[in-house]
DNA sequence: TTGACATGCAACCAATTAGTTGCATATAGA
DNA sequence: TCTATATGCAACTAATTGGTTGCATGTCAA
């Protein structure tokens, strides 16, 4: 699970499923075509979306064809991020309530400017 | 985005947001009842949760309440694992269908074995 | 068989992260 | 007004991360 997400932490990483989105089973020197950074960075990059099951590889002759699996994402929103979407609609408004309608209203914000005279 | 899922990718903090929607408006003293780290460390992570948007606060005079903010969950699903998931389905079938019907089946792992005899 | 190409492994480095401790400031309440 | 409680800020440290370079191995094709 942090694996996924530590994964898609990453903006090289997010492109990268981007990249096997729009085209589906390219190599490793295919995939780093164009980035900006070394092949053996763009390797790791892969390696951890392949420890993440984000994508898989199939070997053949010489190289290495990424492919795109989805699965851990719909696992994601099925699992984690759907639990508290349920009650997003729910949550907005209680959420907007709490902030609004708050026993006093001039306490809103951070309450004194604590000044850390440190000198 | 990075920073939300940044945010997510750490156990700690995921298991505060389970706190979080299993009671709202937590203050940081109570978030960190329990945990096994600093007051300070929780504050660190409360902050990282604060600044990806999961999390928002209201000070209520020396206490700092914490609320659960789905939207940025929705945002995630809806603006980018959404597209992955759109094709789930298909990218299965083709998936597995190129992983097995690959061209030739006795290639379907790595070449040879690459014995590293740096000695 | 011999290059050229595709990839992997390892060592190294700088920046970030997750945690700590110490202390300062704000608020509540006796 | 004094003390306990709630929080914040800063400095420090160890581990992790994202990147590099150098070189070894495996495969294809002339």
């Amino acid at each position: 699970m942090s694996d996924v997400f530590a994964a898609l932490a990453d903006e090289t990483r997010r492109a990268l499923l981007d990249r096997l989105f729009n085209k589906n089973g390219q190599s490793l020197t295919e995939l780093h075509h164009g980035l900006a950074m070394s092949r053996q960075a763009v390797a790791k990059h892969l390696h951890i979306l392949e420890t993440a099951n984000l994508v898989s590889v199939h070997w053949q002759g010489r190289e290495k064809l990424h492919y795109l699996n989805p699965v851990p994402l719909g696992d994601i929103v099925h699992r984690w991020v759907g639990k508290f979407e349920e009650v997003r609609i729910e949550a907005l408004s209680d959420f907007k309530q709490q902030m609004e309608s708050a026993s006093n209203p001039s306490k809103n914000s951070k309450p004194q400017e604590k000044r850390h005279a440190r000198k």
